[in-house]
DNA sequence: AATGATAATGATAACCAATATCAATAAAGG
DNA sequence: CCTTTATTGATATTGGTTATCATTATCATT
C-alpha cells in the first residue's frame, strides 16, 4: 500500500474555466445558468447539495432555476469533472473531481471533504473477484467523521 | 491483511427467533406484523427493500401495513441486528448484520448480496486520523457488479 | 383467564429530493 | 444579423420515506 496522502485543490477560478470550455467542447452551450453553477461549485471548499448551489448560484444569475442546477450537475458528473456523493440520509450532495475515482473523508457536522490517495484497493478488488465470482464494476470508499474545526466547537 | 474470505449465513429461523426475543428483551411487543417482517428478512438471501419486505410480508399477514415494515426496520437497525445498505440511486436496501460491521460486495441486477471478511482498514483509519485531524466515526466499504449467475444471463 | 395501561397498528396525508412537461428564451454557427 | 435548436424555468409529478391519529392488540399484573 502506496503512503497515504491529503490532496490540495487546485485554484478555483482556472477550474471552473476549464468545466466551461469542457462543456463546450462537448457540444453544450456555456449559459448563465450553467456559469452560476459551475462558478459556485468550483469555489466550494465542501460538498454542496443541490439546493446549496441553487441558494449561492442565484447570487450570480437572479433567474437561475433549481431544474438547471440539476442538469448541469448530471453533465458536469457525465463528464467526470464532478463526483456525486452519497449521504447516508440518502440525499446527495456534490464536490470537483480532482483525478477520477476518489476516496473521501467526510465531516457529518461543517460537510468538509477531504480527499485521500494512497490505498491501493485494485489487490481487494481482484481477490474479491476470485473468490467470489462476481465482476466488480464500481466501489465506494468513504469515512465519516468530524473534521478538525468541528471536532473543537462540538466539544 | 489478513485473509479474505466470504461468510456463510447461519440458519433462518434460529435468526428470526433470536431476532424477535432481543425485540421482546428490549421492551419491544412482539406483534403479527413485526412476525412477518422479521421472517421474510431472515430468509432472505439477497438485499430487499421496504417495499419488497411489504410484498413478501403480506403473505404471512394480510394486514401488515407499509409504515410497520419502516418502524420494524428501524427497530431492528437500533438492536443492530439488521444492516441498512445505501444504493447508489439513494433507496435503501435491508440485510441481516451477522457480526457487527460488514464490508460488501453487492450484485447491481438480481441483488445478491455477499459479506466479506479479512480487509483490515483499521490502520488506514488510524493513519488518516492523524493526517487529517478529523474524528472517524463510520466508514462504508461496497463493491459493486454483478453475480456470477447475473454475468452469464446479461451476456 | 380477565383486566387495563399503553405500545403498536394501518389508512391517510404530508414531506422532500429528484424528474418530467412544455411553451418561451437565448446561445452560437453561418 | 438571423435562424436553428439546445436550454431555460415555472409548474406538475413521481417515488421513497415520515408524521398524524383514532383504533387495536400486546402482555405484565391481577
Amino acid at each position: 500500500m502506496a503512503h497515504t496522502q491529503l490532496v490540495a485543490k487546485p485554484d478555483a477560478a482556472k477550474r471552473a474555466g476549464d468545466w466551461l470550455s469542457k462543456l463546450h467542447s462537448h457540444g453544450y452551450r456555456v449559459t448563465k445558468s450553467r456559469r452560476a453553477v459551475v462558478d459556485a461549485l468550483a469555489e466550494a471548499d465542501t460538498s454542496l447539495t443541490a439546493a446549496d448551489l441553487y441558494g449561492i448560484g442565484r447570487g450570480r444569475h437572479k433567474r437561475l432555476g433549481l431544474v438547471s442546477v440539476y442538469r448541469t450537475l448530471e453533465k458536469l458528473e457525465e463528464l467526470g469533472l464532478i463526483q456525486r456523493l452519497h449521504r447516508p440520509d440518502g440525499c446527495h450532495t456534490y464536490i470537483s473531481a480532482m483525478e477520477g475515482h476518489q476516496h473521501l473523508l467526510l465531516c457529518q457536522s461543517c460537510g468538509r471533504v477531504e480527499v485521500f490517495h494512497g490505498d491501493d484497493i485494485s489487490d481487494l478488488s481482484s481477490r474479491l473477484e476470485r473468490e467470489s465470482g462476481f465482476e466488480i464494476r464500481d466501489h465506494w470508499l468513504q469515512f465519516f467523521g468530524l473534521c478538525e474545526k468541528c471536532r473543537k466547537i462540538d466539544t
